[in-house]
DNA sequence: ATGCCCGTCCGTGACGGA
């Protein structure tokens, strides 16, 4: 079995590029965020055709997430359990965002998460990320109860370790990087998951984000912030886990990669 | 060449992204 996540960017503005990843990568589950649409507007038909059925989560403009499979899709959950909302400046309220979706495919338990980015160490919005991460490290402990083999996958908007970013010195002060961020990755590994490490194919690190900006791609100066972490039982079956770079190259990409791992299951 | 930001919205700039 193949599993994969990537953060396309807008599913419909993605949507050619999506389509023929889909049919040259062939997943058989394939986790997204940022689709950046409705849930009813997702391009459902589109990736029917290509064998594929959809569960989405998202509500316009910003964030949103999805799972495709083609061996099934049963047990869809939407959004965690107390999953935090974000207060905008102003707003009388919390409201809530579709960041995390799960979903049973193929025997596989897998979630497809985006995390809230922070902003800034000095916003609300990274206290939001944590209080986020701690909600996602609830419902994993939560559902781990019960038999794997389970995997969350997505846009953690956290690099695990300073080689995951092109240069460290870039980076002080800032959001992806910071003790707190990276805290609440050990956490999360703390309720019985492991970190699946994808091979580069190009370069040292696999680096599966680069900014739009700057010749960001073409100087390989990425960040590793696209992360897969699974239960002893998906860990075990592991064969092989990569970031398809060649997803980035050229005009109308994502600034995102998939990660892609193959399973023995 | 992998090449100098992109996507969205009652939208013609502002915001978010990281």
């Amino acid at each position: 079995m193949r599993i994969a996540t990537w953060n396309v960017n807008s599913v419909n503005a993605r949507l050619p590029k999506l389509l023929d990843w889909l049919s040259a990568a062939e997943p058989d589950v394939l986790c997204l965020q940022e689709l950046k649409v409705d849930a009813d507007a997702f391009p459902a038909e589109q990736v029917a055709e290509l064998g594929y059925e959809v569960a989405a989560h998202g509500n316009g403009r910003w964030n949103g997430v999805a799972v495709l499979s083609r061996v099934g899709l049963d047990d869809v959950r939407r959004g965690l359990a107390d999953e935090p909302g974000f207060q905008a400046e102003g707003a009388m309220f919390e409201a809530a965002e579709p960041r995390a979706i799960g979903a049973t495919c193929g025997g596989v338990r897998v979630w497809s998460v985006y995390v809230p980015n922070g902003r800034d160490v000095d916003h609300p919005h990274y206290e939001y990320k944590l209080r986020w991460l701690s909600a996602l490290r609830e419902t994993a402990a939560e559902e781990l109860k019960t038999a794997g083999p389970f995997a969350v996958l997505g846009d953690f908007n956290i690099a695990p370790t300073d080689a995951d970013v092109w240069d460290i010195g870039q980076f002080d002060g800032a959001t992806h990087v910071t003790e707190r961020e990276r805290a609440a990755l050990t956490e999360l590994v703390g309720t019985g998951l492991a970190e699946v490490a994808p091979r580069p194919l190009k370069y040292e690190v696999a680096f599966t984000y680069w900014d739009y900006r700057a010749l960001r791609f073409p100087k390989n100066q990425g960040m590793r912030i696209d992360l897969v972490y699974g239960d002893p039982q998906l860990t075990a079956a592991v064969s092989d886990a990569y970031v398809d770079r060649d997803a980035r190259k050229g005009k109308g990409t994502s600034d995102h990669a998939p990660v892609v791992v193959d399973l023995d299951l």
